[in-house]
This record gives structure tokens, sequence and C-alpha cells, in this order.
DNA sequence: TATATCAAAAATGGATGCAAAATTCATGCG
DNA sequence: CGCATGAATTTTGCATCCATTTTTGATATA
């Protein structure tokens, strides 16, 4: 293989599934650092497991050091956990830690609805509504996908609409780290999903309105429901396997794929 | 020089102060990180200015592997900025950005000491009365620097009063963006002083009542008045500097190290 | 069969090497 | 004197190399 160009590096990450990405480079950095984001929020790596360095390397057609480069960063970012001279593993998410995640999150997010009431123009507002609409379109044909997108549309609108760059970017760092969690509860049972209509309802009229004060408190309650239905989702899926593990066999040594999701982690 | 050794690196970063720092090894990373963040706090790298790679590379007597991993962290920290091929400069902090900072710092500051009347144990708080106390005392002699340290520490008991390891981090991620901002306020007219006391006084008060909502609105108002304060000299310093700048010569090319603290920067 | 021991293999942290890009600097031209 | 041009130098980004550490695996021992 030809060894120095900096041009583009076409990459396929497939393995389970067969996605390609394409690594804009330059700073090849920062494309791999959004590959690897997608492969351990995608659940190609699961967390507790080992991050394969140089298995990666291969995958990516590229050397160990822009890689490392890259995982300093995401266990800056808190998304890896790097051990002295034991490598980098995919962070766990213990329930205390996700309760963490979520009640600062919360901050933001209510605090974000408090800016927005004040900032945002009407026009602004007005699409929010028109994405609220499009989004229980979607909910009446029950189609999940696009319901999710638009649901997330709104969010990431009343987000902007504090005009805070500052605010935008910490909030998405840590909702980075709770994608793979809230990933895995992506199907919701029809009661919860008509409550969570009603909450964005309740939230476009507080908007409209700009009553921040009463905004700031549904936004909060509203991700306080989601974290209780992604907590409970995990928690089934944890007892789950558990009952599997114990079936299939007493023991095993050393899992290399722990638990998956929540482990007690010896932090 | 001896190549291979992971033991203990001392080493010197002495050029304008002579400081001598230990880079505590194993993970060399971790102290170069604090290295290099003392380095711009402390104004050895001046906010603009080129992070000269090849120099600290020398200073602290290692590769540019190390040093550009940390650098890739800093980046993402938001305490350096790194263009393609350009390599990196010392972030500036414009007007803007300060003022989005120091909003989010007031938001979690304020939910911080929310949590705390909730979750703070009555001896946690009787030790923070205590650091009040001593904290009057210096400021009753005159102490700044003593003054200064208790300060810091009661704002930190209480974030830590918050319980909420993420939010400590989150908070403790971006008050480092304006370390040097601050640092370079540290002196205060005494009425600001004699404010800042009184506000402190109403802190203790509310914390000791366990009255959240009062505690919040005052810690807010307490970190805009510092935000107030910190603007003014920033301003003050640049009127100043441009004063010198324009008596001195009507233009110069390229500054290698631009306005200091703020500067219009095209991001 | 379970555990201790130790050598082989692999992974990690860091140093060094090299091509491409950027910067500097000298020179030429208007 | 200002500005364009381009070669020399420096810097950057990444690949590769190597010592140390960790992990694995085989063998021996109880």
């Amino acid at each position: 293989m030809d060894r120095r160009k900096r041009g583009a590096v076409v990459v396929s990450l497939a393995q389970t599934k067969s996605s390609v990405v394409q690594l804009r480079t330059g700073s090849l950095h920062g494309g791999l650092l959004e590959a690897l984001r997608e492969l351990i929020n995608h659940g190609d790596l699961s967390p507790g497991a080992r991050v394969p360095e140089r298995e990666l390397c291969a995958r990516f057609s590229i050397s160990r050091t822009p890689l490392r480069e890259a995982l300093k960063v995401l266990a800056a970012e808190g998304l890896i956990q790097l051990l002295p001279n034991r490598g980098a593993r995919v962070a766990t998410l213990d329930d205390s830690h996700l309760t963490e995640l979520f009640e600062v999150i919360g901050i933001l997010e209510a605090e974000a609805g408090r800016l927005a009431c004040a900032r945002m123009s009407d026009a602004a507002i007005a699409e929010v509504q028109a994405l609220h609409y499009r989004m229980y379109a979607h909910f009446l044909r029950e189609e999940l996908p696009e319901y999710f997108a638009l649901n997330q549309a709104i969010h990431q609108a009343i987000l902007d609409g504090s005009a805070n760059t500052v605010l935008i970017a910490t909030y998405r760092n840590l909702a980075g780290r709770i994608v793979r969690a809230r990933y895995m509860s992506n199907r919701l049972r029809p009661d919860r999903w008509k409550a969570a209509i009603d909450e964005h309802e309740l939230i476009l009229e507080a908007l409209v309105r700009r009553d921040a004060d009463r905004l700031a408190s549904i936004l909060s309650r509203h991700l306080a429901n989601k974290r209780d239905i992604i907590m409970e989702h995990i928690h089934e899926e944890l007892r789950g396997r558990m009952e599997k593990t114990k079936s299939r066999q007493q023991r095993m040594s050393h899992a290399e794929t722990p638990p998956a999701v929540a482990e007690p982690a010896a932090e």
C-alpha cells in the first residue's frame, strides 16, 4: 500500500453491517472521531469491550498514531476509558452514572428552553410548530423512525434557540454519551408514545406563549420520563440477559464482552 | 540522552518563570495535559499565539507523539484551536464567547447549589460555613491570595454538594476555559470586594436554610457580577493596549502575539 | 482437575522518519 | 518602495520502529 498520501481515504467499517464511511481528510482525525463514535453508538463496540487498536487500524487503513490521538479525545469526552498500559475500553454506563448524566442533560435542556423563550424569533418558533405537526402526523401513521427524527429535530431547535453555542456543544457532548442507551429503547409502548406526544404538545404551547418557567419544567419532566423508560428497558434487558447466562452456564471466567449496557463497573 | 525509559521525567518548563514541574508518568500524557493547561492559564502561552510544538517537546524532553495527543485533547476541551496543516493556537476568548461560557457556568453552578441544598449533610454544610468564616478573616486582613483560595474552596464545596460527578466534571471543564481571564482580574476594588463578601454571606445563609431557589438565584447573580468585573478588566486592558499600540506605531504586519485576551476571532 | 511458573506472543507508550503542506526569505519586477 | 515569485526552511500529519509491559499458553506440580 502506498504510504505517503494525504488524499481521501475510503474506509469500510463494515463487519456486522456493511456501511461504508468516507473519512474526510486533511484532518483524518476529525472524520476518524466521527467514525469511532459511530462504532460505539451503533453497538459495533459494546460497552466494557476492549477497543481493538490494531484491528481498527486495519479496518480504517491508518496507522496507530492518528487512532490513538482519537482515542485520547474520546477518553476526554468520556466515551471510552483509558487504562494505563492496558489499552482502551468502551465506557460502561452504570445506573448511577446514567442518572447523573440525565440530571445534567436535563438541567441544560431546561435552561436552553428558558433562554429559547426569550431569544427565539417568532418565525423560528413557527418552524418548531411546523416540525411538531409533522411529527404528530408520523405518530398517527405510526412511523417510528420519522417520528424519532422529528422529535430530535424539535429538541435540537429549542436547544439552538438558546443561541448559546457553548450550551449547545456541552449538551451535545453529554447527550453523546447516552446515545447508545437511547438507541436501545427505540421501541415504545403505545401508551408511552401517546404520553410523549402529549408532553410535546405542552412543550410547544409553553414555547409559543414564551412561558420560560413552564417550558423549563415541562422539558425537565419530559426528559425524566424518557430516562425512566430507558432505564426500564435496560433493567429488563439485564434481567433477561442474566437469566440466559444462568441457564446456559453457572459462570464464565473473563467475559470479553460483559453485560452489554449496565455493569457494576469498579470505577 | 537515553531514549527508552518510562520512569519519572523531571521537566523544567522555565523560560520566563523558573517553575519546575514534575511530570507524573506511566501515563506521561495526564501530567503533560496538566502542564500544558498550566502554561496556557499562567499566561506563558498567550491567547491567539501559535503553540510551538517542537519547542514544547524540547522543553518537556518528550517526543512529538505524546505532545500531539495532548494537544488534541486540549482542542477537544476548547482550550486550543487546531487548524488543519497549520498547527495549534491558544484559543482566544472574545466577548460573546466569554458571555456564553459564563451563562452556562452560571446555570451549572446555580443548579449545583439547588442540588446541594437537598443533598448536603449538615456536617458538610457546617464545613462550608467554617470555610466562610476563615475567608472572612482573610478579607478583614486583606490577604488576597488566601481569600481567593478559600473563595474557590467554598464554590467547589457547593459544587461537590451536588453529588453529581458529571455536573462537577462539566463545570470544571467549562471553568477551565476562563481561568486565564479570571487570573487577570485578581485585583479587586475594595467596594467590589465587600460586595462579593456580602453575596457570600447570602449564599451561606441560603445554604444553611436549604433554600434551593434562593441559593440558585444568588449564585447566579454572584457569578454574573464576577463576569462583569472580569469583562470590565478585559476592556480596560484592551483600551490601554490599543492606545499604547497606536502611539508606538501605526501598524505592525503580522502580530505573532495578538491582542492578548479579547480578539475578534474569525471563527 | 485446579493452580503455580515461566517463556512466547501481543499490545502499549513513546521515539523517530519521511512526504506533503505551509512559512520564510531572498530576489526580481513594476 | 511595494508587491509578486519561487526556492530553502520549517512545520505538520502520519507511518513505522522499538523497549517495556501485559496477556496468553504451555508445562509442571500438587
